[in-house]
DNA sequence: TCCAAATGCTTGACATGTCAACTACTAGGA
DNA sequence: TCCTAGTAGTTGACATGTCAAGCATTTGGA
């Protein structure tokens, strides 16, 4: 009886270089982010409606499609959906039917929308500075940006090297 | 009538460099962890899970107070209360009454549980080589790890910089 | 000794995220 | 015209995260 499985390649582990940037990864996603949060729901806002203020706000006639919005805010269109809906009561966002595709839906966001982004960007953008990039020097900046845009390019050019997404 | 509020400083928006270190930073946090989620929950694990096996396998005895264990992978205490009992159900995880402090409960993982780690853990070290670090040169690499770590450092020994958590 | 405060953990209610239908519409070919 | 497949968006059920309140125990000082 012969194994005609394919043999385990021995798993590459992190060397220790790399476990310093990963764990300092990991403190940033477990502590920082979660302080960006908490700023932004003392303004009665999740992570979520700040992704769609600042998606719209960089879009033409701060107006998006709804899949559009959903991609350009990286979440699913569920989400945006279910999440959405508290800015349109506010009047933050207003919705309107496409006039040329009855399927589609255009998001735009209403002055009430840019006012309250105004207020919030400046808390949010201080909270990024203060526990990201403070720290740092001028030239660990620039090294950090090279390699952050190295890795993102990576991700977003090759969405063959990840799982199937389920529902999308 | 004068006005006695502080007037609001200047924000101080990302420069260009800062830009794109924050874009690929969230490139990361929105691509490439809800991949390494997908590749454990093929496996029934959450992340939550990967955390508690990570922190009990480097402890001593591979066993951690409870409240310990919720420092040492950085979550709260409910959240862990609620999360450990499928890894206890399935006996991957055992929880016992602590002797000398009777409020205190301790967990340990059992031998199912490490061979349930080391099944994981090359799966995920093999998503973070591929989405993290291979694109990366070891220059690149180096000095993530400086950058990384000069954040992370700054982020737990200040925690004076973090607005008051709710709950904790 | 007693008691108030602190600690360790659990619980349950509610908020949010996820996922698989589902409706409505459009596109394109037989 | 009629199908079929694809696209846009919504919905509801369920899974997970969050938070405040609660119980039991320990600590430390009056």
């Amino acid at each position: 009886m012969t194994d005609d499985t394919a043999p385990e390649p021995a798993p590459r582990w992190l060397d220790a270089t790399q476990q310093t940037a990963w764990r300092g990864l990991l403190a940033i996603v477990s502590r920082a982010f979660p302080e960006f949060e908490r700023t932004l729901k003392a303004h009665d806002l999740l992570t979520v409606h700040y992704q769609i203020f600042a998606a719209l706000s960089e879009a033409p006639d701060r107006t998006l499609r709804l899949s559009e919005l959903a991609d350009g805010a990286d979440m699913s269109q569920s989400r945006l959906t279910h999440r959405i809906r508290v800015l349109v009561e506010r009047g933050e966002v207003a919705i309107t039917a496409d006039p040329d595709d009855r399927r589609a839906k255009n998001a735009t966001l209403t002055d009430a929308g840019m006012t309250r982004l105004e207020t919030i960007a400046p808390l949010h953008v201080e909270d990024v500075q203060r526990l990201i990039f403070d720290p740092l020097t001028p030239e660990q900046t620039t090294a950090l940006a090279d390699a952050m845009s190295t890795i993102g390019d990576h991700i977003c050019q090759h969405p063959e090297y990840l799982n199937p997404r389920p529902g999308s």
